[in-house]
DNA sequence: AGCTGGCACTCGAATGCGCCGAGTGCCAGG
DNA sequence: CCTGGCACTCGGCGCATTCGAGTGCCAGCT
């Protein structure tokens, strides 16, 4: 175990090395922190860190710089997290109101939280298994042509076009709409199958077939991998990150644009609390210097999506995750008020 | 006005730069071109070209490389459209087919694009107002609260929420989205405030206000700034542009963020045929050493929207402009067939 | 036992210098 | 009007040198 004046240099280390983006050396360490101690004691502390793998000397004779193994011990022991003051909760509040649909409420929210944090932001759309059906309409387009239109207690909006396999009349349309409603309002879409299992056998054997082609449309939607939808924002922070840039910035951007990878990063954890995943914790190798700091958020009590942001591993976690909390948590009220 | 051979001196330089990246002289021009005359000659033609502002040299010294207005010339005297080979087609629209809704036809495409041209893409979801009506949905979620759902003939869907001032029946909101779709179906959105102003008329007083609400809030989901969005792809592709890279590519992706800038300048020219906006053509600032391709697409004969790539001025302008036109061909087709 | 000052050493970054060669402009001759 | 020849320019590259921040280690002090 490290001794406490250790775990403060380490402290100091990553404060140092965030703030300058500069491999800090002992001398700079005792007088940026009253550590009460001289170099030649911190040097030989950052000599026991460096043996127990949390810091690292890019070169020989230039300052030590965290490892991801140092970062994590900073972020779970050594930082809490920083809440933000009362002018920008006032900002994220201002800023967040007067959206107008919940595309707008994603849309200002990847903003804010891009500016917020000057790195980049992702935000998942509520998903739809994990919201409630608020209403389900169907359309008649063309005689044989269904628009179903799905709508979550979240506001979310999902549409899809329904061939029928035969003429559908609006009588039987309205039928199955009413049933249709009865059976899954209010309801989670993730029990919708079962609830809607039946639901042909009510009907004329001529209309069952189209009948069952509205269902299986309706259960496709709701499929994980295709309901599953984020915005990204500020990529324009990339360009902070460091000055080796094609190296850098190409594979962050690669992976961002392949959002099947991030879904993925963001799904894995159940959990809706905070979660930050260090450089390479994240199995994606494109993002291997990157940290990822996301929680869940949800009109209820219930996160049903996430957000976050992706920046350098050389992060403000404190800041940052004191910003995405206080998003997370607004982005909650916003929507349990439409 | 310039000799034939001096355009085709010009010609080989923005073919040799497009190319390598680097400055081209005067004797690697005639080893690689056969114009028939010596090096001197050509320099001499070089000389006149940068006379005339076609060319520059970066350093005294280096080799020549095209200015905007030499690019200009090229695209509009020495350049043809390059089309796409078959199996280029096939894949085109292979990859296409097969998107379930409007927003997966969109994704295709940026997706699409972005490869084909190996740069950034960007395409606007088809325009409310340059679209016509196909259906416009009422549902009452609540008894003073309704969801207005607008659904064009490209597929776009588009919902807001209604609060009304009083509190509204079934039957009323029948009666309403009845007489809505009856004056507006099938009519462009364009002509909508002018096919609604009477409407409210007819309605019982206590219900005016309501369907004022509702009709107020269709038209401003029409008014043109709000109802403009496009998305964005292959940023990663940007990482080819050069090797200054925070200078280069930093206004680059902060103009892509502002989409407000992008739907201007797209919107700046209102012929749906193919626009080349070249360098310093191009009005925002951080889009100066890039060039905007884009061309208009639509389900029918009339463009609804614009989709195109943006990249460096140095680009391959007739396999660029190849590829923007075939997929905005392909996309209307697919547009034309939902 | 732990902290400190001193000291020799390392090595990357910055600076300066000289060479090389691609490319140019100009000119006289075909 | 084209061409070959020629003197000139100047950015890039390789190399040597210097500079200094930072290190590890050690002997001595508390």
């Amino acid at each position: 175990m490290l001794s406490e004046r250790r775990l403060q240099v380490l402290r100091a280390i990553v404060q140092d090395y965030v703030g300058t983006e500069e491999p800090v050396g002992s001398k700079a360490l005792t007088e940026r922190h009253s550590l009460g101690v001289s170099p030649a004691t911190v040097r030989n502390d950052m000599a026991a860190l460096e043996d127990e793998g949390y810091i690292a000397q890019p070169h020989t004779s230039a300052g030590r710089i965290p490892t991801d193994k140092g970062y994590r011990l900073f972020v779970d022991k050594l930082a809490g997290v920083k809440p933000m003051t009362a002018p920008e909760r006032r900002a994220i509040q201002n800023f967040l109101d007067g959206a107008v649909d919940l595309d707008d409420v994603v849309a200002r929210t990847v903003r804010l939280l891009a500016q917020l944090t000057r790195q980049v932001a992702v935000v998942q759309y509520p998903s739809l298994t994990r919201s409630t059906v608020r209403h389900v309409e169907l359309l008649s387009l063309a005689p044989a042509r269904v628009m179903l239109v799905l709508i979550t207690d979240t506001g979310r909006v999902e549409q899809r076009m329904v061939d029928c396999p035969a003429p559908f009349g609006e009588t039987s349309l309205a039928d199955l709409r009413a049933r249709l409603n009865s059976r899954v309002a209010g309801r989670r879409f993730a029990d919708v199958p079962q609830l809607v299992e039946d639901l042909p056998d009510g009907f004329d054997p001529e209309d069952r077939g189209t009948v069952a082609t509205v269902l299986s449309t309706l259960l496709e939607t709701l499929v994980e991998e295709n309901e599953e939808r984020l915005m990204i924002g500020g990529t324009a922070n990339l360009t902070r990150f460091g000055h080796d840039f094609p190296l850098t910035i190409r594979p962050v951007l690669e992976a961002l644009e392949e959002q099947v990878v991030l879904l993925k990063l963001l799904g894995e954890t159940q959990d809706p609390g905070m979660t930050v995943r260090i450089g390479h914790e994240n199995a994606h190798e494109g993002l291997n210097s990157t940290s990822i700091v996301s929680v869940g958020y949800g009109s209820g009590g219930e996160a049903v999506a996430k957000l976050g942001v992706v920046g350098p591993t050389r992060m403000d976690y404190p800041g940052t995750m004191g910003a995405v909390r206080a998003v997370a948590r607004y982005v909650g009220q916003i929507l349990a008020e439409s």
